[in-house]
Order: C-alpha cells, then sequence, then structure tokens
DNA sequence: ACCTGAACACCGTTCAAGT
DNA sequence: ACCTGAACACCGTTCAAGT
C-alpha cells in the first residue's frame, strides 16, 4: 500500500486534472479519452495508473473529502469544529456543483478518504458522544448537507447535464402552480444560506441539548 | 399538453419497464437499446414516444414521485400526512435504491411531477406555515429525507454498479480506524430505521414549536 | 402514425506490441 | 515501467426508408 514515490504523485495529478474536467463539463461528459487527451497522452495510459474508471472516480471523491478538513483549527472546540465541516461540505457542493454527487454517492474505499472519516468521528468523541451518538448525528447531520448540496445543485447553481427542456419559470402561469409559485422566490439560491443555517441549527441545538443531558 | 389517448399511456408502459430494468441491472445499465428489447421493440422507435433519453428519465421521475402521496387519507391532519410522505420518500429509496437518485437529482419539469410537488406544498399550507415557512421547512425536510436515502443506499441495500474492490470491513483492521470500526455496528440497515425516526422527530418537533409560536 | 436499419460519433476496457 | 494502437462490444441519436 506504501506509494513509491512518482506513483503517487501522478495519481493525484490525474485525479485533479479529472476533476477539473468534472467541473468544466459535468461528471457524465468525463471519459478515459479525453481525460488523456487532456494530459497529452492515450486513454490507455490511465489504466496503467488506475485500475478502472470506478477507482479513478475514488480518486476525485479522496480530492473532495479532504477539504471536508480545510482551514479548520485544532485548537477549537469539538462541536464548533463539526459544524465547519459540514459547512465546508456544502461548500464543496457549491465549489464543485458536477463532483458533489460523489461524495453521497460513493462509498469511502481508499486509505484517504477512510482517514478523514476517522478523523470526523474522532471529532464527535472528543465533543463527548459516545460511538452511538456519534454514528446517529454523524448520519443526520450527512444526510441533511448532503441533500441540501443536492438541492443547492439542482436549484441553479450548475446546469444538469442532461437536462430537458421546460423549467419552473416558463411553466408556472399561476393559476395552475399557485404554491409552487409562491414558493420560487423563497428557495433561490440567495436564501439558500439562511436555510441551511436553520437546518444545521436544528441539528446541532440537539447535539447541544444532548451534552448537557448526560 | 393534452394526451392523445394512447400516447399516454404508451409513454406510462415505457417508462414503468425502464424502471423495472434499472431495479434489476441500475441506473447506468440502462440503454434505449436494452429497453428496446425488453419492450420487443428496435431501440429507435422508443424516440417516437419521448424525444431523449434523458425525457424518459423524468418519465421515470415521475412514477416515483407519485409514490410520495401513496396511501395517504385526505381527512388526516396536514401535519400527519406531511409525516408520512417523507416517510414514503425513504421508501422509494428502499424499494427502488437504483433510480431513487433520480428524486434529488433531476428537477421536476414535467406535469405530474409538478402538481404533486403542488400539493406537497399545499400540506404545508394548510398545516399553517406561510409561503417562506412552508419553503424553509420543505427544503429542510426533502434535504434530509434525499440525504438519508442515498445513504441508505450506499449503506448496503443496494450495490453500486460500479463499486470498486475495498470494503470497510475488509480494511478496519481496528488499529488504523477505530472510530470507523466502532461505529460500523451502529450504521448498520436494521438501525437505520430509528435513526431516520430520530432526525424526522427533530425537525417536526421544530415545526410543531413554530406553529405554536404564532 | 409508428417502426426499422444503417450509420455516426462516441464509450470503457482487453490485448499484443513497442521502448 | 510506462505508453501506444488496434480491436471488441457497447452507447445515444440522426436520417432515410418502409408500412
Amino acid at each position: 500500500m506504501k506509494a513509491r514515490g512518482k506513483r503517487t504523485l501522478e495519481r493525484r495529478v490525474i485525479a485533479q486534472k479529472a476533476l477539473e474536467l468534472i467541473d468544466r463539463n459535468g461528471l457524465e461528459a468525463l471519459s478515459m479519452r479525453k481525460l488523456g487527451a487532456a494530459l497529452g497522452v492515450e486513454a490507455m495510459a490511465l489504466y496503467h495508473h488506475f485500475e478502472s474508471k470506478a477507482e479513478l472516480l475514488d480518486g476525485v471523491l479522496e480530492l473532495l473529502v479532504e477539504q471536508i478538513e480545510r482551514g479548520i483549527p485544532e485548537n477549537k472546540p469539538p462541536l464548533w469544529r463539526l459544524r465547519r465541516m459540514f459547512e465546508n461540505m456544502r461548500r464543496i457542493a457549491i465549489e464543485h456543483p458536477h463532483a458533489f454527487i460523489l461524495l453521497p454517492t460513493r462509498r469511502f474505499r481508499t486509505q484517504r478518504a477512510l482517514e478523514a472519516y476517522e478523523r470526523l468521528l474522532q471529532t464527535f468523541r472528543d465533543a463527548g458522544f459516545d460511538a452511538e451518538a456519534s454514528a446517529r448525528y454523524f448520519r443526520v447531520l450527512a444526510g441533511f448537507v448532503s441533500g441540501a448540496g443536492l438541492a443547492e445543485i439542482g436549484g441553479s447553481r450548475a446546469l444538469q447535464p442532461d437536462a430537458t427542456g421546460v423549467i419552473l419559470e416558463d411553466f408556472s402561469d399561476e393559476q395552475e402552480f399557485p404554491r409552487v409559485t409562491e414558493v420560487v422566490p423563497y428557495l433561490r439560491v440567495r436564501k439558500l444560506d439562511q436555510i441551511f443555517a436553520f437546518g444545521l441549527d436544528l441539528i446541532f441545538d440537539a447535539m447541544k441539548r444532548d451534552l448537557r443531558k448526560t
């Protein structure tokens, strides 16, 4: 499992270029052929570094997972750090709208991804939760943040690669869908920050109550 | 936009067969060619009923969206009905693990999907929320349920179509990932019901507090 | 109105061959 | 050890043709 110097470097460079292409053209548009071309190499050369496209995507996932811990000082209280980590997850959705889906759909299978997962769970423990409560709150938070991230993307930050023509605005004559129409302004991108914070508050408040109780 | 009898029927039959194939072989494995074959027809015949594969997927999405309202009596209180709708969303994740992803990732663009969305939002209004609060709680609930649904799937109910070899159980020597290891038993499929209910309680409790306040 | 069949421009991956 | 190039078995979709 130990890297042989150049190999790990290459893997990372390839994954980074893949993420770049995904950011630019969408996940569906990423192909081994195009990725090879972008790196000045034949598609098949990539199979020397990754066994399959699936493994390459695990490599891209690793890059996203690493960002969960970005810019979080060690010396802050655990609950504060946890909050920042989940806020980071949302930021990843915004910065990498086409790649974000990898985070909630692909299992963590690589060393680096599992290491980050380990540290995240350790932070729950540091906050005072036992294994069961850590599992529970992790699931609830990760669920909420994943779903919120996906909504943010569908919401309008990024276009879907294979979207069909009609969008809500074309549709809503307000006669037919009054409730949908009235809700649209409150779900604009600008408003989503507040809603996300509100949801996160809900969960963290419950966590704090829980900690005080025991 | 009005249907011409047979046409709508056909569309539905095709979408249903597509969902069946997705359930059996995964979303990635669905192709126009295979779907045609399953219906005893050439792939190109499908383009007479759907303009593209994207539109076909919108048709499959419709089938899922309809199930959100399944088995919910009109005469129950709005909050109760809302809870049931979001529980239904999770059931959809469990019953259609490979297709569920369509729900949080594809925008609602078809008549039937928007109608269901309209009724869902109307139920928030019936419960006593204004448009803004409806938008907020809808987003938080939909976010949580989507994320929880995806986690449920990754968790183990369905295999990923392009999963790579290693899974956590192979990995965790408990030396290297003690926190990950200790959390595994609490995230087993059997336990996810409780965690889901716990998360939903959190949000519905906040909704009830909110309603009492005003 | 509905379906076929050939064709185009792509895919991921295998394999044998090159350096 | 690393890369190429041809080939295989697929894709979604266009287009002209059939009934």
